[in-house]
DNA sequence: CATATATTTCAATATTCGTTGAAATATGGA
DNA sequence: TCCATATTTCAACGAATATTGAAATATATG
C-alpha cells in the first residue's frame, strides 16, 4: 500500500473537502455533479481531483446513467489510519478498534 | 489546526521517512547529522524537510552544542489523527483512547 | 585567532500541481 | 435524429515542490 499517496491525496484543500463530502454520504455516494454543486468546483477541476483519489484507492466511480458516483473507500482509509498510528505514532494498540466506518447507515438513494 | 499542511508535510517520501525516524528516537529526538546519515540525505534537502514538518508542527527543534536536535511532536499527531478519524471516517469512536505514544519511554540521553 | 564540524541560506533548475477554457465524449429524452 | 445534460479530455499557464552546489553562519577546540 502506498502511504504517501494517500497522504497526498489528501493534503489539498479542496480534496480534503471532497472525500470528507464522500464519506459523509456514506457507501451510497454521490454524483460528480452533486459535488460539483456541493463545493462550488469546476467539473473539469474535481475530474482532476477525483483522479488523485481514485489512483490513491480512496475513492471509487461508477457511472449510473449519465452521472457518475463517486464513493469513499472506507477501507483504504482504515489502511492508512492504521499506517500512521503504527508508523508515526509509536504504537498505538488501538488501530484494529478504530475501525473507519460509513458516518449513517442511511439507504435512502433508489430506495 | 491544519490538517491539509501537516498531511502535505507527510505527503512525500523523504519526509515521512524523517518523521517515522523522530517517532522511533522518541521524545529525546535526533540530531539533523543523525538523521542525514540514517538517510543519506544532503543536509541543506534535509533542512528544507525539516521546515516543512516544523511549520505544520509535526516536529520541534532546539540546538545543543554544534548539533540541532529535532523532535516528533507526538501531540500534533495526535491531533491529526483524530481529525482524519473523526472527518474522513465517519467518526469511528476509537480517538481518545488511541492516543499517540512515543514507541518506546527510554529516558536515557543525559539521564 | 585559526580551524574543523554542524547546519542553514541562497540561487538555479527541472518537475509536479491546481486551475482555466474550449472541445470532446457519453447518456437519455423529444 | 437532434438536443440537452453530465462528465471527461486536452492544452496552456502560473505557482509550488524537491533537489543540487556554493556560500554563509554558528559552535567547539587547539
Amino acid at each position: 500500500m502506498d502511504a504517501v499517496s494517500a497522504l497526498a491525496a489528501l493534503a489539498q484543500d479542496n480534496r480534503l473537502d471532497v472525500f470528507r463530502l464522500l464519506v459523509q454520504a456514506g457507501p451510497e455516494g454521490l454524483t460528480a455533479g452533486a459535488v460539483a454543486t456541493a463545493l462550488d468546483l469546476s467539473p473539469n477541476t474535481l475530474t482532476f481531483h477525483f483522479d488523485r483519489l481514485r489512483m490513491a484507492g480512496l475513492v471509487t466511480a461508477h457511472r449510473e446513467g449519465r452521472s457518475v458516483i463517486y464513493t469513499a473507500q472506507f477501507d483504504k482509509m482504515n489502511e492508512l489510519l492504521g499506517f500512521l498510528t503504527e508508523n508515526c505514532c509509536g504504537g498505538a494498540p488501538c488501530v484494529s478498534a478504530a475501525t473507519c466506518k460509513p458516518s449513517r447507515s442511511r439507504t435512502k438513494r433508489l430506495a
